[in-house]
DNA sequence: AAGACGAAAGTGGTTGA
DNA sequence: TCAACAACTTTCGTCTT
């Protein structure tokens, strides 16, 4: 193995060439050893929390992803695959071929980046079992980033799942970030960020969550009957009228509400429980329903 | 024993200077 | 860019069923 100093000669010169894979002894020019793997990182980074969050074991990422690394390369040395030089003309040729590789790669990198993108969508779609209307939409939405240039700079997957929560709230079936960050890979901050870029950018209106959009989805989860889920809607309707939910986290209110009314109905259903299927903790949960009561003049049984 | 309740301290994100 | 801030979580002790 590489010991840091050649064999032949002793000197301490020796130079790892990872383009052609050999370790050489820069004073006399022997190959040490041929074949080598690159170890280094196949990503740069800039300062140390970069580095720890792209550090990680496993192979590089363009081996592990579909499509990331598959692009075709001229390469830049001027020999054949024996590494004898090349004549002039040929070399000539072969940088008009660079050139418009470069060129041709480019015009079809957007048309890629869409074939990338809406086999990602496609799949966080089923995964969420999400409508064809949604997709639909969504995807059209992914063509406005590309036209508006949205996406340079960011993942394709952190857009796609973005674009896709997106939609779901202007169709009024909204997800969580959670729910798209567990099963896009990509970590809450980051589709939130690109969320909130795209609608700015694109200016999209998109109304506040209604939090009994969630009920019936709460409702299913718990097994509870349809009248719970009626009654938890009329909760959030007479708590929206008296402006109770600004500010407050969407989830939060509508399990608050199906708590509430799951017990009103002889249904109950613990607060962890609700808590556990809406996402939030039982303190939340507690808050609310107390914010609720007091300000609709519940009384119940609990 | 399990659930409900609430206080206090901690966390991550937004906002406004 | 930084500090203040609100919403939410975590943790823990107490009370109720």
């Amino acid at each position: 193995m590489s010991t840091g100093k050649c064999p032949e000669c002793g000197s301490k010169k020796v130079i790892k060439d990872f383009a052609r894979g050999e370790i050489v002894c820069g004073s006399c020019g022997i190959v040490i050893e041929e074949n080598i793997e690159d170890h280094r990182p196949e990503w740069r980074s800039f300062d140390s929390e970069q580095r720890e969050k792209r550090a990680r074991g496993g192979a590089p990422i363009k081996y592990m992803r579909p499509n990331k690394g598959l692009v075709t390369e001229i390469d830049q040395y001027n020999r054949d695959i024996r590494g004898a030089k090349i004549s002039p003309k040929k070399q000539a040729q072969l940088y008009r071929m660079r050139k418009w590789h470069k060129r041709a790669s480019i015009a079809s990198s957007m048309e890629r980046n869409l074939a990338i993108a809406l086999s990602e969508l496609d799949r966080i779609a089923s995964y969420l079992g999400l409508p064809d209307s949604v997709r639909e939409s969504a995807a059209l939405l992914y063509r406005r980033c590309i036209k508006a240039e949205l996406i340079r700079g960011r993942l394709i997957e952190s857009v796609v799942a973005a674009v896709i929560y997106a939609t779901c709230r202007m169709q009024g079936n909204p997800r969580t970030l959670e729910e798209l960050s567990k099963v896009s890979g990509i970590e809450k901050k980051e589709i939130g960020r690109a969320y909130r870029f795209i609608r700015r950018e694109l200016s999209l209106d998109i109304p506040l969550t209604d939090p009994s959009q969630y009920v019936p989805k709460f409702t299913a989860a718990l097994k509870l009957s349809g009248q719970v889920q009626e009654k938890a809607i009329k909760l959030l309707r007479k708590a929206i009228g008296k402006g109770l939910i600004s500010g407050r986290g969407p989830t939060g209110v509508a399990a608050a509400a199906v708590y509430i009314a799951s017990a009103m109905c002889n249904e109950r259903r613990t607060q962890k429980e609700v808590a556990d299927v809406a996402g939030v903790t039982e303190v939340t949960i507690r808050n609310r329903y107390r914010e609720l009561k007091k300000e609709l003049g519940l009384k119940i049984a609990l």
